[in-house]
DNA sequence: TATATGATGACTATATTGGTCGTCATTTAT
DNA sequence: ATAAATGACGACCAATATAGTCATCATATA
């Protein structure tokens, strides 16, 4: 699972209306300058959050975006698959998205990539906005690469 | 981190590498033909490896591919580093990608897929080819989602 | 010497990504 | 009433990545 920038920006701008939650709707345009996103593409990217029922837009002239349901119900990982399809690494290890490779019987590394769907999954499911947006650590704690981290990742 | 097809093929051929190793080189025909490859797209991808040290080729009438190393010096995150440039799930969160969203004060969610790269990118480097061709237990074991795992993964 | 092998650059087709543009509808401040 | 701000939304587009194919050449050996 790669990010891609859509899913960036609109995490960016969910943690935007989590601070602001509460306090009237905030404009588009204020949205797009603070979290850095293009403002017409940022348009659809609020258009898909309201489809998922996650934010609700006011019009007119004092209009603009709110979080429509309580930061802690929503989680990255509802984020992420709505905007990105799938978190697996390969489709062969996805449950929704399974695609059957015509190799399984050969296939010496798959059960590698299930593993890392699992706690991406796992990791991304537990975490809600609010959670997140309180900096509360992760769980569960991810095994530490140990200190010379040199290689590429 | 999403695996692409190229990744996929590459080591499909070299865990049939594996499972002839020591006995002489092998075909790229054979290779692609066992495992599902488009031959001349194939072509590529062994000379990909071949740059990189892990397999050598004899050319000629009898001639063909075979390992270069001991499968157990090869690491899946070698691997899929060379064909795919990084294992992280967004460049912020990369050590050898590392490109700056101009947002890192404001970005609430970095940490949690720094996270997910930290445990992949440990993973990926613990199995070798020859661990996971002998199908032994990945370490550190991972947290296990539970049972009811419905959602899109 | 015919025939198998690998080596390699050029080319192409398609999908995805990351947007922009133009137009329209809605609400409110004046 | 109307100007000005807001969101809604479909059409379009450019760049890049992906996943190949094609044609040609070099090398070794039966």
């Amino acid at each position: 699972m790669r990010l891609s920038h859509k899913t960036d920006y609109a995490l960016r701008v969910l943690f935007d209306l989590v601070d602001t939650h509460g306090k009237g709707p905030v404009a588009i345009r204020e949205l797009a300058e603070r979290n850095e996103v293009p403002k017409q593409f940022l348009e659809h990217i609020m258009l898909e959050l309201k489809r998922q029922g996650w934010v609700s837009s006011l019009p007119g002239r004092t209009g603009g975006y709110e979080l429509a349901r309580s930061p802690d119900t929503i989680t990255l990982g509802q984020v992420v698959r709505a905007f990105h399809g799938v978190l697996a690494p390969i489709d062969c290890v996805s449950v929704v998205g399974y695609r059957c490779c015509g190799q399984e019987s050969r296939c010496r590394f798959r059960h590698v990539f299930k593993e890392i769907r699992d706690y991406t999954a796992h990791l991304m499911d537990e975490a809600t906005l609010a959670s997140v947006h309180a900096g509360r650590p992760l769980f569960p704690k991810a095994p530490k690469a140990g200190r010379k981290l040199r290689r590429s990742v």
